[in-house]
DNA sequence: TTTAGGG
DNA sequence: CCCTAAA
């Protein structure tokens, strides 16, 4: 199978790679990535969407079950690898701005539970049967988004690479745990800040192992590095004006010491 | 392993 | 916070 667009049951097949605006605004037009090891997947996909739209004639591609239908699943993955897991009100927004019974919560609850289903076993998977073929491509996002600072370059395209099944896989084998989790934020408490600075002023600047020692050998959640984001971000902060700055406010004195240590010696 | 810096 | 070249 080495077609990349072709017509089936009335729908038109588009590979990814080359799927375009037009394309994705036709509610007659699914795609998906490299095509050729999923053909069986594929085929079942489009089989399941011709039945639900020659069973109900009003709402063609809505489940009776209430829950997503193929084409919301399609368009959530395809929304979410342009957006992000971090932007649900624009999924909502630009995505699925007419489905009024889908709010952005939905969305992103939804996305969680797909990337829960991807990570189980299929034999614990229960409801309808979502295509492998869309759950490789939710792991394939997430994990992308997960370690992406979505502030910094906008959107991206995800690479259409479809990922090995995890438990058809080895269990927890090194190439499963490639993908660190990102650490949930800890704001660092004025008080942090000011054991940091304090600390700073005694040993110096750029001694981060003995800043940790000294002040934060308790906080295990604190790295040497840790110390030195928060004291470069400092540095940052007390050159910015007062209202582009957010979170706890942090007193001027110590913002003050932060600059003449940076400064000087 | 620890720093230093950009991402 | 993350990632990683350098030291």
């Amino acid at each position: 199978m080495d077609v990349q667009t072709f017509q089936l049951h009335g729908y038109t097949i588009i590979d990814n790679s080359k799927r375009s605006e037009s394309d994705r605004n036709s509610k007659q037009s699914l795609y998906c990535g490299t095509m050729e090891p999923y053909a069986t997947t594929l085929v079942h996909l489009i089989e399941k969407l011709s039945t639900e739209r020659s069973a109900s004639s009003s709402s063609s591609l809505r489940r009776t079950k209430g829950s997503f239908s193929m084409a919301e699943l399609e368009e959530l993955v395809y929304a979410v690898e342009y957006f992000g897991t971090r932007r649900w009100f624009e999924v909502k927004g630009k995505a699925f701005k007419d489905a009024n019974h889908l709010s952005h919560i939905n969305l992103k609850d939804k996305w969680e539970t797909l990337v829960h289903t991807a990570t189980i076993p299929p034999q614990q998977r229960r409801g309808d049967p979502v295509p492998q073929m869309l759950l490789d491509k939710v792991l394939v996002a997430d994990a992308f988004w997960s370690q992406h600072r979505v502030k910094l370059h906008g959107r991206h395209q995800v690479r259409s690479v479809l990922v090995p099944i995890p438990s058809t896989q080895k269990q927890e084998g090194p190439s499963n745990q490639k993908t660190r989790q990102r650490r949930t934020r800890r704001p660092f408490s004025v008080a942090e800040a000011e054991a940091l600075v304090h600390t700073i002023e005694l040993v110096g600047i750029g001694r981060w192992q003995e800043v940790k020692r000294r002040a934060f050998s308790d906080a295990d959640h604190r790295t040497p590095v840790d110390l030195k984001d928060k004291w470069n971000t400092l540095v940052h902060t007390a050159r910015i004006p007062p209202e582009r700055r957010r979170g706890e406010p942090i007193p001027q004195e110590l913002l003050d010491r932060v600059l003449i240590v940076h400064t000087l010696g």
